[in-house]
DNA sequence: GCATGATCATGC
DNA sequence: GCATGATCATGC
């Protein structure tokens, strides 16, 4: 019988093993010299943690890796921020989602609780120019989920069962879901799976925590919760409704109403001309005072749009999204591009109307973008990709009256898709950044920033529906 | 100094 | 009146 340095039937024994780990790093702590060199694979740290501090083989056994206690060790990277100390660097991946197995299950016997009831998490300090063996560890310790927390990511462990049971798991999408996503796992996303009711292969998929979710396991871990207003007040609230509806039900009251006589009624006064007004206003009307972050919107990872609607329901404006870099989208695929990450997150739209010259609150929407959707989104990505790799963005120059030069592009427009375009997102025509390939007919070695936007007549659809 | 949400201006 | 290129304003 194999021996270990702390007691397998002890949970206390583990984590007091695993606490030792702190401030500390792999190459420190492990009972083995290492030879960094021989070790290649991505995830590695968790994979070393395990058999050179924990002494025991990695495996994909359904059983938490502590199966006596029932705890399951992740490890996962976090980095530092100037203001809010630490935060994650990316999603927490749990076990692979078994599409033909899940379908079967329910919640309560499903392997993604029996593994991850229970977590032991040990974060570290990703630092880019440092060897994976030097990655200060700073925290390691137990996590179970809080109540309201549970109900939350069962409804999301059924929302991608469904989907699984419906024949759609090849189109499963982190926007999906709130805490639990169904993130792809594999190389680019390129491991394609059976499933159950359906022939169409799927892509490989793990459970995770949402980025933002984690953010607050680490908040809560090292004491420095930032402070956070809640929308769920209680646990018979989030039993008997979910996240979704509590949220619209608050908007709902002020529906049809303008937005001082909102104001009015909320009884408050901020500032209108401060560019996050309608942040404010959204964060009063869920009762959460103005300092403080929704939590729920911050463990989901829930990006808020405001739109303004002219009287022919049309958005006033196309909706933007951050600015991208030439240089970075060459060098990606689409599975891993910034632009996909983003539309696979679940979004809340504030709808308003112009009415006789007023802005009138008229709905609220969750949504998050349909697969068919996303993938009209590759095309315009891939055209944009090409016209940068081609060095030929600009296809014309032309003079307006005031003898201002315009470059018209072959960047993708709003004729090209009707979803999404790309164009210019920048202070004026001189913010710009570095292309990787020389504009062939301007010579330039720069360009004015751009982002992809959603095209208005496509957000007046989503405005639309029910 | 930049990111981001918001908006303008011109030509077709 | 829309599509597209360009730009503004605020906050961190």
């Amino acid at each position: 019988m194999k021996e270990f340095p702390y007691d397998i039937h002890s949970k206390a024994s583990i984590i007091a093993y695993a606490k030792e780990l702190i401030h500390q790093t792999l190459r420190l702590k492990c009972k083995e010299v290492l030879e960094p060199e021989k070790i290649k694979n991505k995830g590695n740290f968790g994979q070393i943690l395990e058999q050179y501090y924990f002494l025991y083989k990695p495996n994909s056994n359904s059983e938490p890796d502590f199966k006596e206690v029932g705890l399951e060790l992740k490890a996962s990277p976090i980095k530092k921020l100037k203001k809010l100390h630490y935060v994650s660097k990316e999603r927490l991946v749990l076990n692979i989602i078994n599409f033909m197995e899940v379908a079967e299950q329910n919640f309560d016997n499903s392997s993604f609780w029996k593994k991850n009831k229970n977590l032991l998490l040990i974060f570290y300090l990703h630092e880019l120019e440092k060897n994976f063996l030097d990655y200060k560890i700073e925290i390691a310790d137990e996590w179970s989920f809080p109540d309201i927390d549970l109900e939350i990511i069962k409804n999301d462990w059924e929302i991608i069962t469904n989907k699984i049971k419906n024949g759609k798991a090849h189109e499963l999408s982190e926007g999906d879901t709130l805490y639990l996503g169904a993130c792809t796992k594999g190389s680019k996303g390129g491991n394609l799976r059976e499933q159950p009711y359906a022939q169409i292969k799927a892509k490989q998929r793990a459970y995770s925590l949402k980025q933002g979710y984690v953010n607050h396991i680490i908040a809560s871990l090292s004491g420095k919760n930032p402070i956070y207003g809640k929308v769920i007040s209680s646990l018979e609230l989030v039993k008997s409704s979910s996240l979704e509806e509590i949220v619209v039900s608050k908007f709902q009251f002020y529906y049809g109403k303008t937005i001082e006589e909102i104001l009015k009624l909320l009884n408050i006064s901020i500032n209108k001309k401060a560019k996050n007004f309608y942040a404010n206003l959204s964060k009063a009307i869920l009762g959460i005072e103005l300092n403080k972050e929704i939590e729920e919107f911050s463990k989901a990872d829930i990006i808020v749009k405001t739109v303004r609607l002219k009287e022919n329901n049309l958005p006033a404006e196309d909706l933007s999204f951050p600015v991208f870099k030439y240089t970075e989208i060459i060098s990606q695929e689409w599975e891993e591009s910034d632009i996909k990450d983003i539309l696979e997150h679940k979004f809340l739209f504030v709808f308003f109307k112009f009415e006789k010259e007023q802005l009138v609150l008229k709905k609220v929407k969750f949504w998050n973008m349909p697969y068919q959707d996303i993938n009209e989104i590759q095309k315009v990505w891939e055209r944009t990709k090409h016209v940068i790799i081609s060095g030929e963005i600009v296809k014309d120059v032309k003079v307006d009256k005031n003898g201002k030069k315009i470059r018209v592009t072959n960047f993708p427009s709003k004729k090209f898709s009707s979803v999404s375009h790309v164009r210019p997102h920048a202070l004026n025509a001189n913010d710009v950044i570095e292309l990787p390939i020389k504009d062939k007919m301007t010579q330039a070695e720069k360009y004015t920033k751009h982002c992809f936007w959603l095209n208005n007549s496509y957000v007046k659809q989503i405005y639309l529906q029910d």
